[in-house]
Formats: C-alpha cells, structure tokens, sequence
DNA sequence: CTCCAAACTCACACGACTAG
DNA sequence: CTAGTCGTGTGAGTTTGGAG
C-alpha cells in the first residue's frame, strides 16, 4: 500500500465537487489528515485500519466523536478506492459504535428565572452610558431566546423589517428555511425600548437592518454568535450554573412539552424538519423535573 | 407508499489569539 | 473591555435507506 498522506490534498478538491459545504469538508480534511498520520508506517489496509480504530477510541472519550470520525474516514477510503489506492478493506472495523442515550441538559425552574434577572439587574448597577446599553441590549437579547426558543444563528439574523407589532409575528430565518413565531407583547415592546435606546446611544446606526449590534463592531453589522455566546458565559459565570442558549431553548421546549401542545405546532415552532426529531428529544428530557 | 433509526451534515461550545 | 477569527471536539439537526 502506498503512502495515503499526499491523498488528503485531493481528498479535499474531491468534497469540494462534491459540493459539500464549508463545514463538512474542513471536517472530514481534518479526520482524514489524522487518519493519514497515524497509520503512516503501516503497509496492509486491515492492518491501518486496526491501528487507527484503537488510536481513535483511546483517544476520544465520546461515541459520537467517533462514530463521526469513522464516517469522515468512509468517505475517505471510497474516494481511496476510486483513486485506485486501495481495493477492498473490512468495513466492520470502522463500522459505528452503538450509542447510549445521554440525557439533555435543560434549565430547571429556578435557575431560568435567575437567568431572566441577570441581565435586567446589571442595566441597574451600570456605571456608565456603555454598559446600560450592553446590558439592554443583553437583556432583550436573553428574553428573546427565552420567550421563542430560538438558536443563535437564527438570533443574529434578526432584522428589524422580520418584526411585526401589528400582528405579534416575528420571521425567523433558519438555514434553509424560514418560520413565523407568535410574540407577546411585552416582548414587542422591550424590542422597541431597546430599538430607542440604540438610536440614542448609537445614532450612526441608524439605517442598519439588523437588530444586535455592537459597540466594537463593523458599522451597522451584526454581532456573531461568539458574542452570544459570550453574553450566557458571562451570566453562568455569575449565577454559578451553566446557562447556554440551548438549555434555554430546551426549557422553553418542555414548557410547552408539559402543556401537551399538538406535536406539529411544537416542531414547527422549533424549526424541527419532522416530529421525529422533537420525539427522540422528548424521551431524552430528565424525568421529574 | 410510510416511518424512523442510523448515517450524515451542520453548527454550537469553548479556548486561544488578535484588533480596535 | 468588547468583538471577531480560528482550531478542535462534540452535540444538535437533517437526510436517507430499508423494513414493513
């Protein structure tokens, strides 16, 4: 068997024909260039295949981490095999593991209703015009995730012209699609207070589309999700317990879970493709809480 | 055909680093 | 200090194949 390493060059080209997205060819690039290292001295595929499952598994604590890895290196060795580089090799060796169910991590009652205040009570302690705004901003931003449940990425493409206060709708732009949300009131009019205070604070933004801007940023840009990110980081932090967007979402989820809402409203309103999805999520909620 | 678990893909989480 | 980018690991979300 000759050296795979020069391969991974053309492993790359070969996805990007393939037009697989940005995401996914960095990745299996990146699975396959630790494939190439680690069974370098090796001479019999089986073999190679032997050594790099071992190292993988010792490796990576986590079934998905591997079975995602095992996946990335089967597209490896088909495009191998179509190079003429290797012929057959045993699929069992790199064949998935079985996964166990982990249990999801959702914000209790308690800690949800801790995190609602964090924001709100750091607009009141502020010291100066900067932080008031931050902490505004931070506020809505919080209660926005709460209240619809939506994820980051589709929180930073929010734009002004989604929001309609006459009929308390909100468009939501997912990936490749889009939703329609249902908002309160009080929603609406914290956005509007926040949509004030910015002009006020930053009138040079004025003509921006986008709903979360920041100080530091690119005029009239949205901030990323590493900014909203930052912003459950800071407040888990503080409050000692891990909030994140998604454990907020999850919350916002089973409240609704609990209340027996139609199946097909849920994942609609979640963005779900099918309620088989929501379904596995249903049985992975913790049991009494 | 329907349906759903497995396979596959995408993006979040998080640290390290950088810019202003 | 606020924010963006990049690298890496992993969980969330989407698609598919094959059972019925």
């Amino acid at each position: 068997m000759e050296k795979i390493q020069p391969y991974v060059k053309a492993f790359t080209a070969y996805l990007k024909s393939l037009n697989k997205s940005f995401h996914t060819t960095k990745q299996y690039t990146l699975d396959a260039k630790q494939f190439a290292e680690i069974i370098q001295h090796e001479n019999k595929i089986n073999e190679a295949l032997q050594l790099y499952s071992k190292t993988i598994q010792e490796k990576y604590p986590s079934f998905n981490s591997v079975n995602r890895k095992f996946a990335s290196i089967r597209h490896f060795l088909t495009f191998l095999q179509l190079r003429g580089v290797i012929s057959v090799y045993n699929e069992e060796i790199i064949a998935p593991l079985t996964k166990q169910e982990t249990e999801l991590n959702v914000l209790k009652e308690k800690q949800f209703t801790r995190a609602l205040a964090y924001w709100p009570k750091q607009y009141e302690i502020a010291l100066n015009e900067e932080h008031e705004w931050l902490a505004l901003r931070n506020t809505v931003i919080v209660f926005t995730v709460a209240e619809l449940g939506i994820k980051p990425a589709e929180l930073v493409r929010m734009e002004w012209k989604h929001i309609n206060t006459e009929k308390n709708e909100i468009i939501v732009l997912a990936s490749k699609s889009y939703r329609v949300l249902q908002c309160s009131k009080k929603l609406l009019e914290l956005l509007e207070d926040y949509k004030h205070h910015t002009l006020e604070f930053m009138p040079l933004t004025e003509n921006s589309p986008y709903v979360w801007l920041g100080v530091g940023n690119k005029m009239g840009e949205p901030v990323s999700v590493k900014t909203i990110e930052r912003i459950f980081k800071a407040m888990s932090e503080q409050l000692q317990f891990k909030v994140t967007a998604t454990n907020m979402r999850y919350h916002a989820i089973q409240k609704l879970l609990t209340k027996n809402e139609d199946p097909k409203v849920l994942y609609e309103q979640f963005g779900y493709a099918r309620k088989g999805v929501l379904l596995e999520r249903e049985q992975r909620f913790p049991k009494n809480s």
